[in-house]
DNA sequence: TCATAATTTCGATAATTCTGGAAATATCGT
DNA sequence: ACGATATTTCCAGAATTATCGAAATTATGA
């Protein structure tokens, strides 16, 4: 995780309508939710969920498969995680979390 | 922390810029740097380190105090430590670091 | 007061992002 | 094939963000 693609994760997220899907998706458990639910919750039009989604798709913080008719989104935890480690590791005063660390420990 | 706040926090740190300011001066230590010093680091004109800035202060990441004609710059740490918080506990599996909850605990 | 230094504000342009209707695509059941 | 459902892609306009030179502001020291 470089400072670039930190700042990629954190910018997707920094949109309030995707950091919402994005929760939803975790609260949702380990099915997530279909698109067309994520679109219930949020209210609003499908093109525009879409276009959001994409964003997070591009990022690698969700993924899609299709059952059917309905593409399932499910969270990247493992990016998530990776992101706060980021973050723990590069941007808090240092005082915690000096666990687990894979590059130059 | 909300929802709201957070994404405001993540877009403010989503730029790369803003993100690599924040990193510089959680690295500078507990004094942090001045703009100028940013600036040096950042390699950008003046102005646009302004606007950068003011945003990480207006979103409140960020703190600055007068020194003479120097603006010195902090990190809010707090404030990172709740945003991580909020990652951590909205959009995390839920395996890890279920420690140190404030609200309805 | 003057010159210098540090930083912001002004003003303007370029670039990007957000939004959503309409049309297209993919899949299913009959 | 047809009709319905789920979702994306196309297209365009509105809104926001990024950039930065020039001018203004704030502070220092002689």
């Amino acid at each position: 995780m470089d400072v670039n693609r930190a700042a990629r994760c954190l910018e997707k997220l920094g949109n309030p309508t995707r950091l919402e899907a994005y929760r939803l998706l975790v609260q949702a458990g380990p099915d997530g939710l279909a698109v067309g639910e994520l679109q219930e919750h949020l209210d609003i039009p499908a093109s525009t969920l879409s276009h959001h989604m994409s964003h997070l798709v591009n990022a690698g913080l969700v993924r899609q498969t299709r059952e059917g008719r309905v593409l399932r989104c499910t969270p990247n935890y493992a990016l998530m995680e990776r992101l706060v480690g980021f973050l723990t590791e590069q941007c808090c005063s240092g005082v915690a979390a000096p666990s687990k660390k894979r590059k130059a420990g």
